[in-house]
DNA sequence: TCGGGGGCGGAGAGCGCTCTCCGCCCCCGA
DNA sequence: TCGGGGGCGGAGAGCGCTCTCCGCCCCCGA
C-alpha cells in the first residue's frame, strides 16, 4: 500500500542508469538488431537493478497487439444469465479446453481472457471490441448451431479459430475431432465383443459433432452387415440419457449393446439400465463419447471415445497466434484422431 | 481482412464530424461534468456515425487503469504442466467460479483474464506484470495451503481477493463457505435421521476448509452427545474417497451414516459401499459436500452441503473491484451460510 | 450600467512506449 | 591516403487517449 505512489520505473529510467538512449534499452528488451554486447550487459543490469516491467497499455498502443488472446464463449440468442451458462461452466468440457490453451499461449507469454456473448447485440459490440484492441484474436467456442459470431469476425477481418466444426461452412481455421472416425471405433468394438442387438443414443440434429458421431456409427454398422440400428435422441445432457435409455428399452427390449454419444448421457443411460434391472456390460455393453471426468465417475466406468481436448485447444491456440503473426496466412482445419478408452462398462 | 488497413475512426475523427474538441468528446463518453445537452447528441451521433470505440490501450495508458481483473489460480511449488493443474481445471469447481466472476464483472464491463501460477519465479513475476499494468487486481484461487501468494500480492500493495479462508492470515480480504457450520448441518442430519453409529471422511489435514468440517462436524456430534467419531483421511478425490471408505468399514463394520467432506470422495463412498454391499440410504446414510454436479451424477443422487460457489465468487468480484476504486478501503471478509440439500442418500 | 462569479468547452501537455530516420564512426579496399 | 559502405545508437515523432488549466461568455445582482 506505502509503496503504491511510489513510482514504477519506465524505459527512461533505465535509460538513465544505463547511460543509454530510450531507444537502445528497448531494442535490448526486445531482441532488436545487433546492439553492442556490452551495451547488452549494461542495459539487463539496469533492467534488473530497477526492477522495470514494460508497461503494456504503452507498449499496445504503438505495436497495435495487446499480447491477450480471448476465448469467446457464444451462446446464440439466450440471455446472459441464462443456465445454460452456468451448467456450461461447471462443465469440464470447459476446464479442458481452458487448460489447453493456457499451455500452447503461456510459453508464448499470451493471456486468455475470458468472455461470454448471448444477445446479438452483444455479439456485435464484442466484434467492435475486438476491433479497437480488446484482443489480437478470439477462440470460438458456439454453444449452439448457426451461431453468427463466426461469420461476424470473419467479416471484420478478425483473426479467430473456432473449436468443432461450424455448422455452415466460414472462413476461419477450426480444430475438431473425426467424430465420424469415432463413432466407427464404438461400433466395431460392440460389434468385436460379439453383441448383436445395439442401438445408439444420440445427441442434438442440429449439431455437427452430433450428426457426424450419428452417421459414422450407422455407416459403421452398415460396414459390417447391420443396416438397421435402433435409436432414441437426447440433448448431451445426464437426465436426457436416462430417459433416451427407457424408451431405447421399451422399443427394443433384447438390446445387448448401445452407443451414447456423450459420456453425461451414457452415466444416465447406465442409471436407467440398473433400473430396468440389466446388468453392465454382462445383459448390456455400453459405450460413450468424450472421455471425461463423467466416463471415471461412472459405475462401471465407461468404456469411450476419447476426444483429445486438451490438444485440440492447444493447437486452436497455435494456429490463432499463427494468422495474428501473419494474417495472410490460409485457414485450415486440424482434425484429431479418436481413440477408444476400454474400461469396464463393454 | 480487407477492411483491416482501413484505420479505425480515433476520438479526433469523431470530434472533427461533431465540430467539438477531443476533450468534449471524451467528457461525453465518460459522462463526466455538465456538457451542453445538445452537444452531447450531436457528439453520441458522431460517435455512432462512425462506428467509435475508445482504444483500450490509449485510455489505459493515461488512466492507470486496464479494465481487467485477474483470476490467478496458484498451485504451490508445482510444475507448469502439472497433471493437477489439468485436474483442476476439468473440476466443476473452476468453471462455478468463472461463472460467479464474469457475472459480477461483466456488467461493469470489466474482461476477466486468467493466470496460472506454479513455480515461485512465476509468481515474483506475476506480481511485476501485475504492478506494471497486466490487470487492476486480482481474485486468487490458492489450490495448496502455504501459499505465498496472497502475500506477495499485499507486500506489493496490489488490490486482491482471495477465494476460501488463507492458512495464514493475510491483510487481503476473502470470501468463503462457513465450512464448520455446513459441516454441522450435515451431524444434525444424520442424527435426526436416527443414525447411531456415525463415521467421516476427511479432507487433507492442511487445507483449512477441510480443517473447518472437521472441527464443526465433531463439535456438532458433541453436542449430541458423540464424543467419538471414527474418521478416515482422504484428499478430495473420487479415488481417496473409495479407499478411505473401505478403511473406515473396516474398522467400524457396524457403520449406518457417514459424512465424506467433498462430494468427489462421496461419489467414490459409495461405490466402495456398494462393492460391500451396504445399501444405501437404507444400511448406511451418506451426506456429501459442495453440491457439484458431482452430487446430481451420484447414483443415489447425493444429500449433500451447498457451497453457494457462484456467489462467493461473484462477491469477491465486488469486492475487489470497490478495492480498485477506492484502495484505501479496509480489507473485509463475507462468510456465507452453507444449506443442506436433501436428495436420495439419506 | 457595470462588476463578479459560475460553468462550459478548447488548447495543449503528457501517459510510456516503438520505430523511423539520420548521423557518426569505423573499417576496408583501391 | 582517401572514399565509400555498413552498422550502431540517438533524436524525435507519434500511437490515442485523459485531464488540467484557462479563457470566454452569460447571467444576475447591486
Amino acid at each position: 500500500m506505502t509503496t503504491d505512489n511510489a513510482r514504477l520505473p519506465t524505459l527512461e529510467d533505465v535509460a538513465r542508469l544505463a547511460g543509454v538512449s530510450r531507444a537502445t534499452v528497448s531494442r535490448v528488451i526486445n531482441g532488436i538488431r545487433n546492439v553492442n554486447p556490452e551495451l547488452h550487459e549494461v542495459v539487463w543490469n539496469a533492467v534488473n537493478a530497477t526492477g522495470y516491467v514494460a508497461n503494456r497499455a504503452a507498449r499496445s498502443l504503438v505495436t497495435r497487439r495487446t499480447g491477450t488472446i480471448a476465448l469467446v464463449v457464444s451462446d446464440s440468442e439466450s440471455h446472459d444469465d441464462d443456465p445454460f451458462m452456468s451448467r456450461f461452466f461447471s462443465d469440464p468440457f470447459f476446464g479442458r479446453v481452458v487448460g489447453g490453451l493456457l499451455s500452447a499461449l503461456r510459453p508464448a507469454g499470451v493471456q486468455l481472457a475470458l468472455q461470454l456473448v448471448g444477445a446479438d447485440q452483444a455479439r456485435a459490440r464484442l466484434v467492435g471490441d475486438l476491433r479497437q484492441g480488446q484482443a489480437d484474436g478470439s477462440v470460438v467456442l458456439s454453444l449452439h448451431p448457426g451461431d453468427t459470431l463466426p461469420h461476424l469476425l470473419a467479416d471484420a477481418g478478425l483473426p479467430g479459430v473456432v473449436i468443432g466444426r461450424p455448422a455452415r461452412p466460414v472462413p476461419l481455421s477450426h480444430v475438431d475431432v473425426a467424430n465420424d472416425r469415432g463413432a466407427a471405433l464404438a461400433a466395431d468394438h460392440l460389434v468385436a465383443r460379439g453383441r448383436r442387438r445395439i442401438g445408439m443414443i444420440t445427441g442434438p440434429v442440429d449439431v455437427p459433432a452430433s450428426v457426424d458421431r450419428v452417421d459414422g456409427f450407422r455407416a459403421a454398422m452398415a460396414r459390417h452387415g447391420r443396416s438397421y440400428v435402433p435409436a432414441a435422441t437426447g440433448n448431451f445432457t445426464h437426465e436426457s440419457g436416462e430417459r433416451a435409455m427407457r424408451e431405447l428399452l421399451a422399443d427394443q427390449p433384447d438390446l445387448d449393446g448401445v452407443f451414447v454419444a456423450n459420456d453425461l448421457m451414457a452415466q444416465g443411460a447406465l442409471s436407467a439400465l440398473h433400473e430396468a434391472g440389466r446388468r453392465v456390460p454382462a445383459d448390456v455393453a455400453v459405450v460413450g463419447f468424450d472421455d471425461s471426468s463423467a466416463a471415471l465417475a461412472a459405475r462401471p466406468q465407461l468404456t469411450t471415445v476419447r476426444q483429445p481436448l486438451e490438444d485440440m485447444a492447444a493447437e486452436a491456440a497455435r494456429l490463432l497466434l499463427a494468422r495474428v503473426d501473419d494474417p495472410t496466412l490460409d485457414t485450415t482445419s486440424v482434425v484429431f484422431e479418436p481413440m477408444l478408452v476400454l474400461r469396464a462398462s463393454s
